[in-house]
DNA sequence: TAGATTGTTAATCGATTAACAATC
DNA sequence: TAGATTGTTAATCGATTAACAATC
């Protein structure tokens, strides 16, 4: 069964669909029902002519006099970008900032949802943080398959990164939320996005001194 | 005076400059003095044809016969992405994920360093924390200004985060490094990362997704 | 020397933007 | 109707990759 037009979406317009999503979100509380192109691209930060496109990759259509309708752009991309039965999340490493990232994460309201964290430190492991249940990382690969976890979102040491890695995808993980500032090896099928905030800083901080060393 | 050829590197050039720095630290501790394109392209997971072009971007040449040298390549990149004095960096916004962050960044040895946290919480300002002086938010542009802070990551609550960004580009910010889930406006002279989570989880989702809903 | 690698230009690829007929 | 907006194709732009002469 193919649910979707399944052509392939660029990883940029899923982006800006989940953007977009947000943005409709808090208009759908205001005056009109409809939207033009040009307001959410202002609100986006894009152009007119990519919100176009973007909708009618996934086949959305509005009307030139009124815009697009806006609670039923927000349905066609629930449709998309959300599974009916949600998607599960295991977090690998609950240091500060797994813990930070366990609170944030299910501060937003969504469906997606952190199920479990795991951890090599048994002072960790056994009881609940910020109202997940915390593992011992040895218990992770049957958990993941029970549990039909797909998702992963890493915040280990650099040292432990790869061989958790190789544990995750032998488990069934099929994509990976990496904070650890190293690449990691995963087969094709397996997608990895890279949250590198040293690098972030650091191209911020050239761009900052280019910006004009004038006074 | 114009210290470096001062022609435009692109951003993505700059992120990987950043990445193969720090996988040359490593390299540098072992074996050879030297390296090979094709060994820092599979170490960055690039290809060596990039490697070559992005050192040829930064006047950086090898030999066909060893490679490139790694300590006075590192030397290179650290002429181009350090400042000679450092950056400082202000963190606005105290709560789980900017302690997390404050430990992560300061946990990083670097040129770059949080100097100061601000937050509009009084329970939160006048002490230390993670070794960092926690200011309220009253104070902070004119300990911008006084300080030379050209840096800032943003971790505040959604509603304020307009607000914030406007009084940080007013105090002289060049670049911001923003972990709210909300596009920001700013002039054209100040650079901005957003570093989006929950839309790389639901990024990450679709493609899990995508990658097989076979078994 | 023969063989591998560098430095650099040209070709390719993908994504964004412009343009404009069709529509309300 | 006149005027603005949509839907979509074509043009543009930027970044990556291929190719290959020069070099060690």
């Amino acid at each position: 069964m193919k649910g979707q037009p399944a052509r392939a979406i660029s990883e940029r317009t899923i982006e800006r669909l989940s953007l977009y999503r947000r943005l409709l979100a808090k208009l759908a509380r205001q005056q009109s029902p409809h939207v033009y192109s040009h307001t959410l691209a202002s609100l986006a930060h894009g152009t007119p002519a990519q919100v176009r496109r973007d909708l009618m990759l996934i086949g959305f259509s509005g009307s030139p006099a009124r815009g697009y309708n806006i609670q039923d752009l927000i349905d066609r991309i629930d449709l998309i970008l959300d599974s009916p039965d949600g998607q599960r999340i295991a977090l690998v490493g609950v240091g500060n900032l797994g813990r930070a990232l366990l609170a944030y994460i299910a501060g937003q309201r969504s469906k997606l949802a952190i199920v479990a964290a795991f951890d090599r430190d048994p002072a960790k492991t056994g009881r609940l943080i910020n109202g997940i249940p915390c593992h011992s990382i040895l218990d992770m690969p049957d958990f993941i398959r029970s549990r039909k976890i797909t998702l992963a979102v890493l915040a280990v040491p650099q040292d432990a990164a790869q061989s958790v890695v190789d544990t995750l995808v032998a488990s069934g993980i099929r994509a990976i939320l990496n904070f650890v500032p190293v690449p990691i090896r995963v087969p094709r099928h397996v997608h990895v996005d890279d949250l590198d905030m040293m690098m972030s800083l650091e191209k911020l901080a050239y761009f900052a001194r280019q910006a004009g060393n004038g006074d």
